[in-house]
DNA sequence: TAATAGTTGACTATTTTGCTAGGTTAAGTA
DNA sequence: TACTTAACCTAGCAAAATAGTCAACTATTA
């Protein structure tokens, strides 16, 4: 389970979608708009996230992506791995040359930790993902704190 | 938090140096070695985990690297974040452009989501990994079950 | 002093990332 | 039917990250 921006793209514009995507399909050209990510890189994620039976396109006018489940039926940790390559799982591959010396017990250990992730992140559904977003509007409306938010993200990293 | 096959070398390697470090400092050489990582590759690693302080270089004959602080002192989160890139916080770096929109909230969506897989890796140490590579050890020679091992840490949290 | 081993920097190759540019195809609309 | 829209597809490219080589240097110890 790898975690990078590419990831990230995904998962936005898949909250994005399932945000707009309510009433009618959402062009990819709408979220590259605001989301600003290039239309281009949207359509080959896209083409990953179609394959993935995550969502689907309607052609025409009118017409652009939707979520072929409910947004609480869909999670993180497979919007990743839909766009994400399917990760090496080397060194050890088979159980050929796998001789199971400290080598590949470290190896296994990283494997468990990133299974760890992964399981936290099935965990999480794009309708949680929502709420929070609309938990969070209406905290900020409410107590005008935009500032404060920032400040708890900025000691994110 | 980015989660990539560096971040794992690091771990990977830290886990061995913890591992092999409790008589005496482990030289780069023998964690290449054993970890099959190239030698080059470790130095930059372990350059920056040294100027995070949380391991120390012994030169000369004898001499190789050691853990600063006890292996239960030092977390997951903290080795990853050592040698990766500090991330790009772009997108609303400042306060300026920042107009807290749609595609704001998203980005701090996943911040946030980031945060706390930050939060879950420093809760597991260096120490919580080499215990559970014992166990495993022992279990495998035990029951010779190497697909048990993926269900203990399917429980682990 | 000689051997060991960390430290540093410059340089290279490969892969991934993010994007541009150009098409084709399917579905609506005038 | 012609036109528009937007999905869908392909090739390629520049920047960055990844992974590594090579060579020189410094500090320590035997």
């Amino acid at each position: 389970m790898r975690l990078t921006t590419k990831g990230r793209y995904a998962v936005t514009a898949m909250i994005d979608l399932a945000f707009h995507s309510q009433i009618k399909p959402v062009t990819l050209t709408d979220i590259a708009a605001r989301q600003t990510i290039s239309l281009s890189y949207l359509e080959q994620l896209f083409a990953r996230l179609r394959r993935a039976g995550m969502v689907k396109g309607v052609r025409g006018p009118g017409g652009g992506y939707k979520l072929c489940r409910k947004a609480s039926d869909i999670n993180i940790a497979e919007i990743i791995a839909a766009v994400d390559e399917p990760l090496d799982s080397t060194k050890c591959g088979g159980e050929a040359n796998c001789q199971k010396d400290q080598s590949c017990l470290t190896h296994d250990l990283w494997m468990g930790l990133s299974e760890q992730i992964r399981n936290y992140l099935e965990g999480i559904s794009l309708a949680d993902l929502l709420e929070k977003n609309r938990v969070q509007e209406v905290a900020k409306r409410q107590h005008h704190e935009a500032q404060h938010t920032i400040e708890i993200y900025r000691h994110a990293e």
